[in-house]
DNA sequence: GTCTATATCGGGATAGAC
DNA sequence: GTCTATCCCGATATAGAC
């Protein structure tokens, strides 16, 4: 692997584990065992390396988030946020202090508004195919509070999680994030397909 | 206000605003008029300040959190969302760099996460109240899921509205979150008590 | 209690040799 | 491309006078 990928995948390892205000651009060389100027080399700043970072995590989460406009089932949807999830445990560090990163890159907070809205659309495109397939039943009012909440939940699931069982975020186990954005729209599944999701979670849980 | 009393007053407005990290001992004492020396006279460091923050907030909130045990109705746990939502406004400084603030005060780290799990039985509370009130209709393992949503909703819902809207925190509408907080059990709330829940919406909000 | 002046330290970033 | 040495600056914290 070339020098330049090695700080971006260095770099994201240790901004994980603690916290992008935490590393310095000396701790990412130490740990790659090159030298600072080498480091500076390659990426002219800090925020060179971040701006990277997130571009990679936008691009790779706004095409996870180009959600097909034909039905969907249960298991789509089960397969799809484990997806998403998957993409922002793999960014974690981002999430894990928003409103300094954002505050300290104007840049980004737009774009990571629009991220939002996206997985917002996403949210409601699904719930109303399973509308429309008659397995879901549920006014706009209600379809919108709760894909409000399942992106709340999306969002900061593994923050949270991390938070109150003092855990790694490496340890998290991702599949309960699932279970609980999913436990959301329950309630306005119709009787058998909410029978179908009791069977999918004892399944995959 | 005594020199000292003024100190917490000040930081806590600048941390909310500019988020705690970003915020220098040089900046509380410019903003107050004083010297840096004579907030370092008060107390001895800026961690000392962040402590005496969380005592504050953590024996309001966990006030807050002692839920009676007596017969709740819907209006009461909506006055009670408001109050909560109100005080975590207050020291939202606390919420929005979460991992980063509890990463370097591990102490802290504890006792947040015990005033996280007083939220959670506190909403269990609440909802076994409705229940046993006929109000609400739920298995145990819903009402479980149900409380989980509502504790992450809960601390999260002012960081989500103000990365989602880009607003300042001062601006973000409370009653929008109790509103999203409620919501995740209306499903569950029997015929009746929709009605009344939908009443008080259009009164409320 | 409050001030001014200053010490100290750490992190970001650059210069210039190899 | 990579290294070593170093500069610079901002933030925390202290010393000592008033």
């Amino acid at each position: 692997m070339k020098t330049r990928e090695r700080i971006i995948v260095t770099s994201l390892a240790l901004f994980n584990q603690f916290g992008e205000p935490n590393v310095t651009t000396l701790q990412i060389a130490d740990e790659m065992d090159i030298s600072p100027g080498n480091l500076y080399y390659h990426y002219k700043n800090k925020t060179e390396i971040l701006s990277e970072l997130f571009n990679r995590y936008e691009s790779q989460m706004m095409e996870l988030l180009d959600v097909p406009e034909v039905e969907i089932s249960l298991e789509d949807q089960w397969l799809f946020l484990h997806l998403v999830f998957e993409k922002i445990a793999e960014f974690r560090f981002l999430y894990q202090d928003l409103v300094n990163v954002l505050s300290k890159h104007p840049k980004i907070a737009n774009r990571f508004k629009r991220i939002l809205d996206k997985k917002l659309t996403a949210s409601i495109t699904i719930l109303s195919s399973l509308q429309q397939q008659r397995l879901l039943e549920a006014t706009d009012q209600e379809i919108k509070a709760t894909c409000h909440s399942i992106v709340l939940t999306i969002t900061y699931w593994i923050s949270y999680e991390m938070v109150s069982r003092g855990a790694d975020g490496d340890a998290i186990d991702l599949g309960k994030g699932v279970f609980q954005v999913m436990s959301l729209m329950v309630p306005y599944l119709r009787n058998d397909a909410r029978t179908h999701f009791q069977e999918m979670s004892t399944t995959y849980l």
